[in-house]
DNA sequence: TACTAATAACTGACCAGGCAGTCAATAAGG
DNA sequence: CCTTATTGACTGCCTGGTCAGTTATTAGTA
């Protein structure tokens, strides 16, 4: 406390800090109107220190998404678990989840909203995260879905083609928190609530219906 | 055709001309790494014309969006009409009419990555956005489904408070699109479908159900 | 413990290139 | 030949990237 403000040679967290500084400018601005300068000035250093160990400016962005997408990552593992008990009662929770991921946490949001923003410029990047977090997210979804086919709790649906279509709620609510603000936020419980009623209602199989 | 490469005069013309050109470099570049040089050389004419219809960047940009977003508002008035007959056979031509207007045309889904873009630039343009364009569109929808409900098709269900959830499917198809590419793109006709007919049994009054 | 030397993390002043915005000169068109 | 839409060369600022120099830190020495 007494060195705050002082020099300091920190060879171990230095990068952390970077990219953790760089992620709050990226997101702010974007990739090309982040000043460097900034990035420096919030992490405490200066913009020669960046250089040390990022080779340049798109280095810096790309080692940024990565590092923030690793939680999504770490968190699919979960969702590979041998299904049991009622299917709708694992989308419930999968979805609660999902929530508190996506559309409370700001980081996610604003990962989405870099990567939406700089496909153009980053096309690997896109690529990379259709492959190693959406499509494997998608896929648990489906199991989840054909498991409850199977189980005849379930009707055959669309819902086994596209599991988009339940997850789309989620990326509606993401996007509109991301939009309009916090201020504008529709009202998660009833949001939710809503999202697993209709979700429901399409999904099981009716009184009278198959098998 | 015999003057072309010449030096015209085209007064008025030319500001149509240069949004047109801005709204191609925006969407491909986003507004910070856009170059005003590209815009004039994509319009035929040089940067200094710009300035003679525009007095700066973010105006340019500014007028770009309001005028690539007219569209959009000029479709909204058909969705106000009295409604008649079934209420789904309503959603089911206005989610066909929607999904045509959003995921298959390039440009909605340029406007829409640019809105998300530079939020953080121009706060302005979306609380706009959403004012003009999409407060009138989650009403239209929660009026039909209101219609629904009164005359008995539908059960009442979170369907009234959040629109947002039927249109959800939409914005995750445009989105999905728009971040992976036409190559990546979802089966049009049978995505639609799966999300009529999750929507249908969403919002239905079951057999034995209520009234 | 105190002093010195060696190491390398860090700085900040410095380019070089790029780009928004300007304006005097030019030429299209009536 | 007069008006004015258009040009294109110009300016000044900004920012990514560099690097010679500075200083925190550690190892070695007495």
């Amino acid at each position: 406390m007494a060195s705050a403000g002082r020099r300091q040679r920190r060879k171990e967290e230095r990068p952390g800090e970077i990219v953790e500084a760089a992620f709050e400018e990226f997101a702010r601005s974007g990739f090309a109107a982040t000043k460097l300068d900034d990035v420096a000035a919030r992490a405490g250093i200066t913009k020669g220190t960046i250089y040390l160990y990022f080779p340049s400016k798109e280095d810096l962005f790309l080692a940024t998404v990565r590092e923030m997408n690793r939680p999504s990552q770490e968190n699919l593992a979960a969702l590979t678990a041998a299904p049991q008990g009622p299917a709708m009662a694992i989308l419930r929770s999968h979805f609660a989840f999902v929530y508190e991921q996506m559309v409370e946490d700001r980081r996610a949001r604003e990962i989405l909203r870099m990567l939406m923003a700089e496909v153009s410029r980053f096309p690997d990047l896109a690529e990379r995260w259709r492959v190693e977090v959406i499509g494997p997210a998608v896929e648990a979804l489906r199991r989840v879905v054909r498991y409850g086919i199977e189980r005849g709790e379930f009707r055959p649906s669309a819902a086994e083609e596209f599991p988009h279509l339940l997850f789309a709620p989620v990326m509606m609510a993401c996007t509109w928190r991301m939009m309009f603000g916090d201020d504008h936020a529709l009202d998660r419980a009833a949001y939710l609530a809503g999202h697993l009623d209709l979700m429901e209602r399409g999904l099981v199989r009716g009184p009278g219906e198959g098998e």
